[in-house]
DNA sequence: CTGTTAGCGCCTTCAT
DNA sequence: ATGAAGGCGCTAACAG
């Protein structure tokens, strides 16, 4: 912590602490002659302006604070890149909080929590009707949800049945004998149920059209390759006739699934069809058909949305945005 | 925010506002009494105390940050994981900073940084003497580095070029006919370069040992399992004579080179031996031989040093502790 | 053990 | 356009 204090700067320029303080908040009533002496005053001293201080008077830091579930896959990369990208330009800083475990959920129930000692606070993929007493984030900051449907806050989410009802639609184009790898997801309070939603929409296309689906053609693997490989091995060694489809609900397992086809000497796209879900980069590579969530520019309209928030004195209206999923044809269906 | 302050909180407890902040600070000598007044008090007004006031006079936060290159990897999640179970142990919360572009970097650089107003910075895998002007992090508070060495700072790391040495040594035993997959870093400020320290260990055992090793047997892979699985089946279709050996400078490479084997119907642990290194939990799985480094163990000794100093009024001597790594034998080699 | 009080560094009137 | 001065909420030193 340098000490150098906005006194230091004033006597240096030769200036009141009112005059500096203006300058260093950018305020235009500052005779050319006095801002140029405290700037280079400031520069010289190396001076910076103690944000606790300026915490304390005005609640503001230019900063905010994203939470997310996990910090370890490509999703929330790409999600914080993409905010960070907007918060740049509006010269914000932001902290990570990743709620890694119950302990730390209950820290983040405190009102205390460093969590809420930014401006605004961006909430991705976390069912705060769940996790959180009386289902509000314990903060009167201005908080916008990400990837995540809410009557309470903004939000920007996409919905997860109309993928899975997609994906449905695009295979039964190919086959009417269809399978489903998916993951279940614990049934916490930190769980979204976004898999779950993914099938459901799925079932529902099928039944809406009256196509027989038994619950025995869904399988299950955790978030893993290997597991997604060796299930895909063992439900298609069992296949009888081909073709077959496959909604696999992450493209990880659609990942799987395209492996032991190949293992198998199965023609993907001809014996095996499959649609993926997230639009993963790699998908082109291995000719997986995906349907993509628009996490950048959901995750940039959603920084906006909070930043505008934090900026505006009138509350504006509450925003609930939905974007529709991006389907991405690939040989594989 | 709410805006009950420890003035409201001492009025309802009838106590002066010495007593509050005595309570709220957990020190000892308070009547237990007065103590309940004001626990009472609290709870009733539901007092939240300021952190920016706090900071400002103390200087503390009881919170440190954490800076990490990327955050989308195993090796992070584990590193954040560990560290976050010393800080809940210590009453400490954190905030992560990706260092995710150039221009993060340049704010990172400015000390006036959220990055800063942490009561210490734990650094991660970056090579703090390229990143900094100086080869300086700049802030006074204490800084402890994880997995990177360095003459400055407190440190805790691993000797990458023993791993690639002890790679070399498990390999030796079972052929001399060696490949290595491994990835070139582009040399930016912000690599660590331990992929280079792997290969370099490597091949000076070798060296040592004088076994002729030919840069041509030096393969390349993008940190991707698609590419690793590509490149290691094009190496195996070439090789001649078996047994080959095969140094993965990550498991993720280890993780191909079996996949490509298997593909081609050739025997891990027979015809391939492969030493890979990370000491993921599905190497198990696929019985792969692995070096680890002591993620856990290195992030919650980092955490106690940086605790330690936080709280140490004299300055601590300068720690630099190395880890040897882990070797665990598996069918592979 | 408890109350009082002087700042911490800054922003924001309010005069000038 | 500028300076002076009063807090913001809290801690810590001191006096009792």
């Amino acid at each position: 912590m340098s000490k150098i204090t906005i006194k230091d700067v004033a006597n240096k320029a030769n200036v009141s602490v009112g005059t500096v303080s203006r300058v260093i908040n950018g305020e235009k009533n500052v005779s050319k002659e006095n801002w140029q002496k405290v700037v280079k005053a400031i520069e010289e001293l190396g001076y910076v302006p103690n944000t606790y201080a300026r915490g304390l008077v005005s609640g503001k830091t230019k900063s905010i604070s994203i939470v997310v579930p996990m910090i370890r896959t490509d999703f929330y990369d790409r999600l914080i890149n993409s905010v960070d990208s907007v918060l740049i330009e509006n010269n914000y800083e932001c902290s990570i909080f990743p709620l890694l475990s119950e302990y730390r959920l209950k820290k983040f129930l405190e009102k205390s929590s460093l969590l809420y000692h930014s401006d605004g606070i961006l909430m991705s993929s976390l069912p705060v009707h769940k996790l959180f007493k009386d289902g509000s984030v314990p903060t009167d900051k201005p908080v916008v949800l990400i990837d995540m449907e809410s009557e309470q806050y903004d939000c920007v989410y996409i919905d997860n049945k109309q993928i899975g009802k997609i994906a449905a639609k695009i295979l039964l184009e190919r086959s009417s004998d269809l399978y489903v790898m998916t993951f279940v997801e614990p049934d916490t309070i930190f769980t979204s149920g976004v898999f779950k939603k993914r099938l459901d929409g799925f079932e529902e296309f099928l039944a809406a059209n009256d196509i027989q689906f038994s619950s025995s053609k869904i399988f299950h693997s955790e978030l893993n390759f290997h597991y997604a490989l060796n299930e895909a091995m063992s439900i298609l060694n069992k296949v009888q006739k081909f073709p077959v489809g496959f909604f696999a609900t992450t493209d990880l397992f659609g990942y799987g699934i395209v492996m032991a086809a190949k293992n198998l000497g199965l023609d993907v796209g001809k014996d095996v069809f499959i649609v993926g879900v997230d639009g993963q980069p790699w998908t082109e590579d291995i000719g997986l058909t995906t349907i993509k969530q628009p996490i950048e520019e959901m995750s940039e309209l959603a920084t906006n949305i909070l930043i505008q928030k934090i900026n505006s004195v009138s509350i504006p209206a509450r925003k609930s945005v939905r974007f529709d999923p991006l389907v991405i044809r690939r040989m594989s269906a």
